[in-house]
DNA sequence: TGTACATCAGTGAACGCGCGTTCACTGATGTAC
DNA sequence: TGTACATCAGTGAACGCGCGTTCACTGATGTAC
């Protein structure tokens, strides 16, 4: 077999993502933390391409030397704000199941609940410093997309539990991709309201209740063929 | 004014995107296109940050300056790929609004027109090579968040010209909002069926149509208070 | 309560690599006469 | 139809910068006795 012409290939590593070691004295934990809020503040600032982990140090104030002894590079720092992000959304969306957020009657009601959520998931996304940098790094780097799939996937799995049995007429994968589909609209819309301060939040947001809520009750009604509604 | 922290401060300076000069012969215009070529088939394999001039003209069997003739940076390279491929998807949303796409009566016939557009703009994207960093790249990537704004206010524009009058109970930004949002989740279902090769295409796609076709239809009876549609 | 010691936390300085970029140059291609 | 010349196209070799990373070290902190 003849050696292959080194023009041809295109290596990808993917850098490691565990934590070197994590802090146990206060002194260590609090470099952490600031390590990790100034990445976010960073992100917001520079964006994702341009955030080095020589920048962070420089301006939390310490020397490269010390992140590198909790973090191996920046992918380990966006993947801690990602997962932490992450976390706080899933939280929501099963506090927001927990108080019934998923089992409306009525469109109206579906559409009151889903709105509270929507907001929440947007409020919850500002407050983190980066947020919407974050959300676009799990999307378009390799080596962060796991957070986003393991976060989603936690939040499938249970949703799927809790709505299974109220569409009966709908396959297990009609519904799974029902619910992803639904998710990726709550997410792109939250990155369109942060993107664009131009847009009228509130509305944004009705709107999107109202998209994903028509299309819950409409699924209901549909069989796994094709029955139109009523009316 | 005290002299700024130096720590402090984090500059962006965006690279620039014009084309350095464009073939007039016959051997340049073939170098201009295996370049871009070769880029779209690099961005499959490595991925937008992975990507470098250096590793094109290494594939590409020429020299940097080669390259470097022609395009200033790999944002001009995937900016220029960027642009093919919206023009691509732009044209095929006009010739379908040109068929009559966007203005069905019932509610199923607005299904399967919707439909039919969404298959091909998965179809379009999947011909391009590297289609889904593309994608990304222009949502993550600052400089290149142009092409796709561009791109986006064509559509909507003209759109918004076809579609003002069938919602006549409708504010002007409220259209505009909801136009986004199906836009918003055309594309991001595009990305979904491609990067998630375990999904059914056809079953994604006909989910999405029917989101934003229930969507709209409910609009157009929907007023700019707030009157839920009979049923 | 004080001191000695082990361990944690962070520094200063330096490194190699590869990226983007440039320079002076050779070779290819079209065209004027 | 051939040749001279202007311009286009691409090469070879080198550069500086800044990124990630490491090393031997100093300083801080908790704890055993």
């Amino acid at each position: 077999m003849a050696k292959r012409d080194a023009a041809s290939v295109a290596t990808v590593t993917t850098p490691s993502l565990d934590a070197k070691s994590l802090p146990t004295r206060a002194r260590g934990k609090n470099t952490y933390e600031v390590v990790l809020a100034t990445a976010g503040e960073l992100l917001a600032e520079v964006g994702f391409e341009r955030l080095t982990t020589n920048l962070v140090c420089e301006r939390a104030g310490l020397t490269p030397p010390a992140l590198y002894r909790y973090f191996p590079n920046k992918y380990a720092l966006i993947s801690e704000l990602a997962r932490r992000l992450m976390d706080a959304q899933d939280e929501a969306v099963f506090a927001w199941m927990d108080e019934g957020g998923a089992t409306a009657g009525s469109l109206e009601e579906a559409v009151e609940k889903n709105l509270r959520l929507q907001k929440q998931v947007i409020a919850i996304t500002r407050s983190h410093p980066g947020g919407l940098w974050i959300l676009r790094a799990i999307r378009a780097v390799p080596v962060l997309q796991e957070v986003r799939t393991a976060s989603r996937n936690k939040v499938l799995d249970r949703m799927f539990t809790a709505l299974r049995d109220a569409y009966p007429n709908v396959s297990d994968e009609h519904l799974r991709t029902a619910m992803r589909l639904s998710e990726q609209m709550t997410y792109a819309a939250v990155e369109m309201i942060l993107e664009d301060p131009d847009l009228d939040d509130a509305m944004v947001a009705e709107e999107v209740s109202w998209m994903v809520s028509l299309y819950y009750h409409q699924l209901a009604e549909r069989g796994s063929g094709r029955t139109l509604p009523k009316g």
